[in-house]
DNA sequence: CTTTTATGAATGAAGG
DNA sequence: CCTTCATTCATAAAAG
């Protein structure tokens, strides 16, 4: 049952407090292999963001909107276990809401009007608490860094071998586009959601 | 394939569903599973973006020889055949750059321009690798923790009503004027601990 | 080697 | 937009 596995999650807390398992020796995957990762990355991420929608959808049949309009959610900051994590003062986008961002970034409408805010923040916040603010400020931080960023890496000219920081910094504008791969190159979802300890630990070790 | 994944959920979910008394044939999954199963992807995000980190700071080996040895720093003259790719370490100040830049910091101008992030890059750099960002973080920093330091050392003469906030978890140093409209719902990526044992393992076996 | 601390770097938000 | 500040994250260095 559930309980049991919260159980256990909860008692392997402790073991998980090691920071920076990995160093950084050796090579540890080739350029194929982590693109393949990303792909996965990227199912796993839409299989998600489907799951949420339609259980959203759903769940908005049951109970009219009031009940989930607004802030009006139970304590997000409970766990079911009762815990409580550390509340943060500023908001952190969460990944799938990063992805979006990242992705509505490359595709070049580099002008977030007041009327796309709009329309972003409404899509995101089916993913989790945000503002209109928080977008706008999003895309003026990403546009001067990013901006920042080639102003630093131009002034190194002149050299031949300059080909691989070209692109944008980060990798994490994987798109959530479904790529056919064999399952069994990746933990398989049941692996992910009630084999992992570390999240759980993760999460009660964060108060 | 995925579906079948999503199939054991919908078991599960279903099951969950009579045990609560609701009926309902088509949620997929509870709240709690859906944000555990957003962590999971996140973390899987931020392993892969750590094994690209990973692999590009080791592709990028070809004449950096003793960066993680400790004392050893690059002379600026090793980097002439190469070039400085390898930025993924951070930079770590020289003993003599640290005494300029202290210097500089005492000196009471506390917010170097760009033009003189310029030249006092220039001169670090005369005694060891550096960038101008370095330089721009260092300041940043050490205003920052000097400011903070004071905040801790200061109140002595403390109002009657004011009480030493050292580490509460709760009580932020947040402005009581300031009202934050939006605060952050759910525990982020960075919450979590990022080194779930089996996928490391896994990704190890890969190579 | 493991844990703790110090600090370089990243980023959300505010001000101009 | 750009700069600056405050907070947080990650890791080199130090301590155990």
């Amino acid at each position: 049952k559930e309980e049991m596995k919260m159980m256990e999650w909860e008692k392997q807390e402790q073991q998980q407090q090691q920071q920076n398992g990995v160093m950084m020796y050796v090579k540890v995957m080739t350029d194929e292999q982590m693109e393949l990762l990303r792909k996965q990355i990227s199912i796993y991420a839409t299989i998600c963001e489907e799951l949420v929608e339609m259980h959203k959808a759903i769940t908005a049949q049951r109970d009219l909107a009031g009940m989930r309009l607004g802030n009006l959610y139970f304590d997000p900051l409970m766990t079911s276990s009762g815990h409580k994590i550390t509340a943060r003062q500023r908001w952190t986008p969460a990944p799938i809401q990063l992805q979006i961002l990242e992705r509505i970034f490359d595709q070049g409408n580099g002008t977030p009007s007041k009327q796309k805010i709009k329309e972003i923040t409404s899509e995101l916040a089916q993913h989790g608490q945000i503002s209109e603010t928080n977008v706008y400020n999003w895309f003026q931080n990403r546009r001067a860094r990013s901006k920042r960023k080639q102003q630093v890496a131009v002034p190194n000219n002149a050299e031949s071998e300059i080909e691989i920081e070209v692109e944008s910094p980060d990798e994490k504008k994987a798109k959530p586009e479904i790529i056919h791969l064999h399952e069994n190159q990746a933990p398989s979802a049941e692996d992910m959601c009630y084999q992992s300890p570390g999240i759980i630990s993760a999460l009660h070790s964060v108060d």
